[in-house]
DNA sequence: GACACCTGTAAGAATTTACTGACACATGTC
DNA sequence: GACATGTGTCAGTAAATTCTTACAGGTGTC
């Protein structure tokens, strides 16, 4: 998930996503200025860390439209919580 | 400083400085099972994130250490925070 | 002086991540 | 059918990170 956070790119898409709302990939794409290809594969891994949610849907004339929006998260980020992220990796210390 | 934390080895540098509370480059390194160069790069860029503190030190018999300690930070990480935290790459939607 | 420990950095290889361009497929309009 | 829109994926390349190896310096002890 901090892996995820840790791209400019996703940065702005979060915040052109949060701006907007909700948007499809084509027309994100554009709102971003990255080309489609490139945008699939950073709302991958913004999808997979869980940081955004997908919605399939049609539009009026047909179209398969693929909505994304922000998904609601609070990580409070200290010291302490990062010591149980790295405990998640591999038992070491233990 | 999110780019900093998304690593495996970083997290668990901070992870076993926490727990010892401090500690020197070269013995860190043992600690971690990694070498020392590699250390140093990783530490760097912690440092340069504000997420360690060093403080050279001399050792009883003249030696001089480099200990390094976590900082303490505490960031609420929420969509909105991300969206300033775009902001801050480039004036794009202004 | 040779060896133990500590510190740092720098060059090159290896790996991972990011990106482009091309492809395949679907629906609706001219 | 040709063209517009939308969807996805895959192969190959470009770029950024990560890691290793080797170097250079320091102090103290045998």
């Amino acid at each position: 998930m901090l892996s995820a956070l840790a791209n400019p790119h996703r940065l702005r898409i979060l915040a052109t996503l949060k701006a907007e709302g909700r948007s499809y990939v084509s027309q994100l794409a554009r709102q971003v200025g990255i080309s489609r290809p490139l945008l699939h594969l950073h709302l991958q891994k913004l999808e997979e860390a869980g940081l955004v949610t997908s919605q399939l849907e049609l539009s009026p004339d047909g179209k398969a439209l693929n909505f994304f929006a922000v998904a609601d998260f609070a990580v409070h980020l200290t010291p302490d919580l990062l010591v149980q992220a790295a405990a998640t990796l591999s038992a070491k210390t233990e």
